[in-house]
DNA sequence: AGTAAATTACGCACTTTTTTGTTACCAGGA
DNA sequence: TCCTGGTAACAAAAAAGTGCGTAATTTACT
């Protein structure tokens, strides 16, 4: 998904959440305040590259912030914004839904 | 995103809802039923590949019916299920969030 | 005391994997 | 022949994984 197709803000939202690691990694800062390696053994099997690239994202997306400390070893924490904080019901909101629908339906794929 | 890293419904409903297709679809078909052709004018942008695997995924998911009727040349009808009507208002809430969160706020990014 | 090694959070270049696009082809009636 | 709504095969593009390097300080060993 390089670019959008319309200015939709749907469309943008959906570029951020897109793909399998920001719901997880909101759903993990949402516990509060983790160093890079705790994101790291939270989720094994993101690699380096993909969780320092997500982050960014989220980052610039205003969803996270990186708060980098002085000193050796490096030490940098990342937090869920207010405005990151506020998406949490939103994403829960769709987990329920989707419980919910696959739960008790019809279109079962067996 | 091939595969699942959790059994979370989180992760689950960002499967399907993943990519530039499914929010924009979901929007279109929610102006009514649709034929294949319709959807590929609504987004010229689309191969009718991706159409045709994204419209599968939606159906899978018990978002979007498909009605097939018979007749030359055919004809094939595509509309939300009240379990994608319901979903509506919930990624209407993620654009809500997107524009509020982005008009007002600190992080722009100039 | 001196040296080696580990630590943390990456960036960079390269490879592999996954996703998407493109083209060709199908059916049968107007 | 064109229309519709596809499928299947192959090609291109994009995304993700891998391994190496880096910095300055602690810790570990001899």
């Amino acid at each position: 998904m390089k670019d959008l197709v319309s200015r939709c803000p749907i469309e943008e939202v959906m570029q951020v959440l897109s793909g399998r690691w920001p719901t997880l990694l909101i759903y993990y800062l949402q516990e509060g305040t983790k160093r890079f390696g705790e994101l790291r053994r939270d989720n094994p099997t993101i690699s380096h590259r993909m969780l320092t690239l997500e982050l960014r994202k989220l980052q610039e997306a205003g969803i996270v912030e990186r708060t980098e400390f002085e000193g050796y070893p490096l030490r940098v924490e990342y937090n869920l914004t207010p405005a990151g904080h506020q998406l949490v019901p939103l994403i829960d909101a769709l987990g329920d839904w989707w419980e919910t629908h696959t739960s008790a339906d019809v279109h079962e794929v067996l």
